[in-house]
DNA sequence: CTGAAAGCGCTTACAG
DNA sequence: CTGAAAGCGCTTACAG
């Protein structure tokens, strides 16, 4: 490793203390404007570069916050988790802070093994984002480190948590098709599967309560197993005007079985999907769907991580921000 | 935050010194097996988190590794790095490291920014996971921590990379397209935009030219524009019997694009693709492609790096490691 | 086998 | 405005 430049470097180059260096770097005063711009001269011409490790030491800080991410979502919604880690790493620098992220192997997540980062003291706080088994949440009360829950909660209320308004969003979309004139709607999800599908479901459900429509236990279709694995979709004999998807993927993969048993969407059926994601645009089908705000979504979850570092005591709960109903083309209206 | 134990605390307790704590904890010599168990298990009562932090600044070394994306590649083959990552990640932590990721904006690549983690000192090397721009490979040259890229490489050299034998496995799918009896095979993709698509393009140049088979301009289709933006793909007039494409989203593309023009694949005309992702599985066409073994990739990578880490004077030139090809059912036999 | 001393690069009081 | 001293948590010689 080539021998590194530190602050005491510059400092004897300037025939000042490091004391001077260090207050001049970190725009702290007690240094006059003209030694500041002096130092940081003679810095960038030494090639200085800050030390954060020496800096965390004395603070007790890492300035890392770790982000974890169950690897089944590697597999499954990989574009999705890659994204929001993307405006989470990005945001984070804007508060002197690297995001690591961490993708939780099925075989920690079992066996409840905490991510190595946390144990060997890198990260300053964790944000859990996406999904993760009951008993694992139940360890994350051991961490001495404060944690948010990004795109889920948990039913405890014991973490604060950061999800997009599914129930909100699920009853709007769901209210649209039924403005567009629809009776029969059914709902496509494992409704015992994550949080994000129970609650697309119960906004799906409620809109049918407020437009007095019964809930029919043949419109509630699975799509999952309850380890996240798809499954066949089994479409009802008495077939629904209307399909409101947990997801993308899964709208995509319905249209596709319907129009093999020669269905038309959305002149016989319409279909509306969760996620804006790739799979809303790639057949010809282009979905109407709900698009998630991920940017708010990850600056508050930095939001309140920041502030729970400063103050562990500081509670949010459960915060949830609105999405967006992206109109397209899968819905017809039935006169 | 919530006040961490330290070796002094746990050397307090037992009254021995941190030295001791110390060696124990690091299963170095000096201390005596008795000793060194009732250490750990007091460690472990306390909770104690080893802080590496205070190692690193002692040692030099941060221990993180840079893993280096550009943001492109989040839009686009978003799944393939981000399960790349969660290879590089994985096997980090066997080395004691631990990998950060780091999403190149747009912006950071076009202005030339390093990633802040490296002026931060937060790394011991650069792992730069997919092409960048041959402006952005010229200030890595300053860089002074050892930089591998990985699934790509530069063409003066300078630097050590890990990339799939893209001209081997290309060669290969070819060969096997002509003892199918294909005669004439079109290659699909602009091999102007990375140095994959250009050596898969000459690995299925050197199959042509091995069969005595010409190379036909008409029969080079280009795929996307210089910055990787996909654009329509025209079809020649003269139909090809096979296309080699570069990658199975293009594949996927192209064989939407036949069908739409009434052509039945394979019956009247085969396509191959590249990756073995999404995207060879995706529609009712289960295409023949060829897998990349991004684990292995990762390990190499890896090893390289970490090598360097130690000695930096250590070259390893350009390392490619084999592919397979994904035998499926988009091709067909021509008699 | 065990530990006192020095030091890694920085920051924080505090003194001048 | 400037800097000497102490200390963050650890490891590395070195002495006993």
């Amino acid at each position: 490793m080539s021998q590194r430049v530190t602050m005491k470097d510059i400092a004897d180059r300037l025939g000042v203390s490091n004391v001077t260096v260090s207050k001049a770097l970190n725009d702290k005063e007690g240094v006059s404007e003209e030694l500041r711009t002096k130092i940081k001269k003679t810095a960038n011409e030494m090639g200085y570069r800050y030390n954060t490790a020496a800096k965390s030491i004395r603070k007790g800080y890492n300035y890392n916050i770790g982000v974890v991410v169950a690897e089944k979502f590697t597999n499954d919604v990989q574009s999705f988790y890659f994204k929001f880690y993307h405006h989470i790493s990005k945001i984070l620098e804007n508060y002197q802070y690297f995001g690591m992220l961490h993708i939780l192997t099925y075989a920690e997540e079992r066996e409840l093994m905490l991510p190595k980062m946390y144990n060997e003291m890198k990260v300053d706080g964790l944000i859990i984002l996406g999904q993760i088994s009951k008993a694992y949440i139940e360890i994350l009360k051991e961490v001495d480190v404060p944690v948010v829950f990004l795109d889920f909660y948990d039913e405890h209320g014991e973490f604060d948590c950061v999800i997009s308004d599914n129930f909100y969003s699920a009853y709007e979309i769901t209210n649209y098709l039924i403005n567009k004139g629809h009776t029969k709607i059914a709902f496509v999800g494992n409704i015992y599967a994550t949080s994000s599908i129970q609650d697309r479901f119960l906004g799906y459900y409620k809109s049918l309560l407020e437009h007095g429509m019964q809930l029919d236990k043949e419109y509630i279709i699975s799509d999952r197993d309850n380890d996240g694995k798809l499954i066949d979709l089994s479409i009802p004999k008495n077939l629904p005007t209307a399909f409101v998807c947990n997801c993308d993927r899964i709208a995509y993969n319905l249209a596709k079985k319907l129009n093999e048993q020669g269905y038309r969407i959305p002149e016989d059926c319409s279909i509306v999907g969760f996620d804006n994601d790739i799979f809303s645009t790639l057949s010809d089908l282009k979905l109407t769907t709900v698009e998630v705000n991920m940017k708010e979504m990850a600056e508050t979850a930095i939001k309140i991580i920041m502030s729970k570092v400063q103050d562990s005591n500081k509670k949010y709960g459960r915060v949830s921000i609105k999405g967006k109903i992206i109109y397209r083309d899968s819905v017809e209206q039935i006169k």
